[in-house]
DNA sequence: GCCGTCATCGATCGAAAGGTGGAGCCGCGG
DNA sequence: CCGCGGCTCCACCTTTCGATCGATGACGGC
């Protein structure tokens, strides 16, 4: 017989929680240890210790997000595997999560079986991932990483919201001049030529918030 | 005692599905009687006509979205009330699904017993509006309603994209003149001065999608 | 010490975008 | 019927942006 695996539920939705808690406890296998509304919630409690597994979101309604509270989590002796299971899948989301060390990535969506399967593959270490996330992690790989400086980002947020190169000179205490060489380093590492083609690949791509 | 409320679940996420059954189970007056994993089988399902209010979600994976399950709900005689219930309070899906004809709005984050409360408002007719929604829906009135024509959001979108207006203007089979005379007109709507914060301002009122 | 990256600033020039004003066509509703 | 708003187009002008050179100093790794 299989050893128990202890879970932790890591969600701000108290449905999502009772609707997690519904399917993994039809497994006989599972055991769930406590649940988490928070993210500082759910890094307290894997502190405790007794967990195999937890289930985190990414999206919390405030305070700490899940890449970070992931980060927190494993950065602890003795820390548990953690799955990611969010409801969407954007490429700034998967690589911050991926960073932070998630054992694997699943979007809500996934049938319950794909969960347990999911759940059982992480607390043996080896990782699951969704396919669409799976085919995004591949196209990052395949694609030479974009790698805005500092301060590169910070221009092009501002770019992001509407400014003109001037006011972004005035915002940051530039010149012009300094505002349009990293606008056009930036059009080079992103290969784009203009300021809202930049945007829109560097929102799609996780580089900006929106 | 009361009658029994029968309700219709439309969610795509399984686990959501299973949650809200959960928690609405516990209440002895009300009674699930059928669950719908798309837009298209809500419809249907709400067709057959022994359910009283359909609790709607708004993103569904592919097809038909659920503001417009929602129109089509209540087109029908004899349709029952329809409850939405989303994550996210964008402007955007809240007018679609108003305008749609909801008779309340709730996040997916509401704690289960203003759940229940909204469940026995919209069966009775009443509305339910969780307080960020209706905050939302306040603001919404009182700013004059930024209504871009179907045209000047077609442009906007192709903008957001970073295309230029000549890009434009062969995309959409119109002179540069026409694509320069719809971001006037935008402009003076939104009430900007450039294409960057014309986008900015449209992503975040809700009006382009990101 | 040298090399690469980053950040800063400058000048110039053509292209793109924005401002202004006008015009014709069409459908819808008072 | 006639006005109004949406959609289409045109011309002219100013401002902004992008492209292409260039340059300097700071910092860190080899």
């Amino acid at each position: 017989m299989t050893t128990q695996i202890r879970l932790l539920l890591a969600d701000d939705h108290p449905i999502v929680r009772r609707g997690l808690r519904a399917v993994l406890e039809t497994e006989p296998d599972f055991t769930i240890v406590a649940e988490a509304a928070t993210a500082e919630q759910a890094v307290s409690a894997a502190a405790a210790g007794d967990v195999d597994v937890v289930l985190m979101d990414l999206q919390f309604g405030d305070g700490m997000s899940g890449d970070q509270a992931t980060a927190a989590i494993l950065a602890q002796p003795g820390a548990p595997r953690v799955l990611v299971l969010t409801t969407y899948d954007s490429d700034a989301d998967i690589i911050a999560a991926v960073e932070a060390g998630a054992t694997g990535y699943l979007l809500k969506d996934a049938p319950p079986d794909e969960l347990g399967a999911a759940v059982r593959a992480a607390a043996a270490g080896r990782s699951a991932l969704a396919p669409t996330v799976a085919a995004r992690l591949m196209n990052r790989m395949r694609s030479p990483s974009v790698a805005l400086s500092r301060r590169e980002i910070e221009v092009l947020d501002l770019v992001g919201q509407g400014l003109s190169n001037h006011d972004i000179s005035k915002r940051l205490y530039l010149s012009q001049a300094t505002v349009k060489s990293h606008l056009v380093h930036i059009y080079a590492k992103l290969g784009v030529d203009s300021r809202t083609a930049a945007v829109a690949l560097a929102t799609e791509h996780g580089i900006l918030r929106r």
